[in-house]
DNA sequence: TCCTGATTGTGCTATTTTCCACAGCTCTAC
DNA sequence: GTAGAGCTGTGGAAAATAGCACAATCAGGA
């Protein structure tokens, strides 16, 4: 069956698709073959019927009866986010967060592999990290033209992160991880997502009230 | 006037209250005292109407016609979200993502401040990391129980974050902060968020389709 | 003093998201 | 074969969320 995409399916099922794919991998890794709705919404805790729902927007993926091959709801699933390939990533700021990322070995499995790394720094340009050498933010928009890079990281302080996002996007990048803890203006057709412990933390220490001191 | 806690308050609104906090603390820094919810919704690509509503939930912070004090509005958040005072965290892993953690300097304006960097390594314990030294988390239990810090952050492989989780719930942590990129369970009354960048990038490559190679 | 332009807070409506519940398919056991 | 248990896919109801639109209020100027 092919992939059904054209009706438009809302983005917030979309983000949940990478959270099924990543307990479908641990199951996978534990020896299960075969899945349920109701497992793998158990350990997502999520409904089994919102994840059949979220699964059925892209063709019927499982059995009746039966439940999801693993191994065949693993590969659809990386067709449909596209991760069935490895996106290159260009990361900006070598500073401690920068480093923590360039040294992370989790992107390559998951279809991200970080391919440059950028700072403004003079003295940290030139400098090796992991296995890459820290380039000139100058040179950012020469390196990636030519090379069909769409995804890049911005991991800079909050004051420099608007003008990294500019000259993201004028490299043709079109999606942006934004580590820096501020909002930055993109033009339309180029997607942003944050990432921002301390947002995590406030929304949390909201609740941290009654039965507390 | 007081503040109105007692409605049952949607956590999506609670959600978006650190991010009105964060973009009010811009404003505030580039000279603004005054705001109105246009402008605040512009900056965060939230509607005006949603923003009113969702501040309304706890009293009226605003003014009609001219709009909302910054100070006083950050201040009022602040006390809604708790952090008019410092929460002390706990990190476990000091590996290269915990040692950016422990180095960030952005923590302690926003509520928060690591006090305690904790791993299993033998050849990581002892060292020093920023302004901590890295403490045996077979010790985290001890050191932990007598501090009141109700908040840890969890920077270890996957395969540790479960009964990393378990510990710091055992030491009386009742808000976890969660970087690895798997699923944990901990107990009713224990919070936990999720950081996982490659959910964040797939989320994005599903758009990267169309008008791409 | 009164008019104008701006902005909030909110009742109500529209839209989105989640969930229920069941028909129908699948496999197993006997 | 056939009964029975288990599971998916889905229509439609329910719940949650977002947005509209306007009365009420405010500041400033004529």
């Amino acid at each position: 069956m092919p992939l059904k995409l054209n009706e438009n399916i809302p983005d917030i099922v979309i983000g949940r698709l990478p959270l099924y794919l990543r307990a479908l991998t641990y199951l996978q890794q534990e020896g299960h073959e075969v899945t349920s709705s109701h497992e793998l919404g158990q350990r997502l805790g999520i409904s089994s019927a919102q994840i059949r729902k979220d699964l059925s927007h892209f063709g019927g993926f499982g059995k009746q009866g039966t439940g999801y091959q693993i191994p065949y709801l693993i590969h659809k699933l990386q067709d449909v986010l596209q991760v069935n390939r490895i996106w290159p990533v260009a990361v900006v700021g070598a500073g401690n967060l920068g480093s923590a990322i360039a040294h992370y070995r989790g992107f390559e499995e998951r279809g991200f592999r970080v391919c440059w790394l950028f700072d403004a720094d003079p003295r940290r340009i030139g400098q090796q990290v992991d296995s890459f050498i820290v380039q000139p933010i100058s040179e950012l928009q020469a390196t990636l033209s030519g090379s069909n890079c769409q995804v890049g990281m911005i991991a800079v302080p909050a004051d420099r992160a608007q003008e990294v996002a500019d000259l993201l996007v004028g490299a043709g990048v079109r999606a942006i991880l934004n580590y820096a803890p501020i909002n930055i203006n993109v033009p339309p057709g180029v997607l942003v997502q944050y990432i921002d412990p301390v947002v995590h933390l406030q929304h949390m220490s909201f609740y941290l009230r009654a039965s507390d001191e």
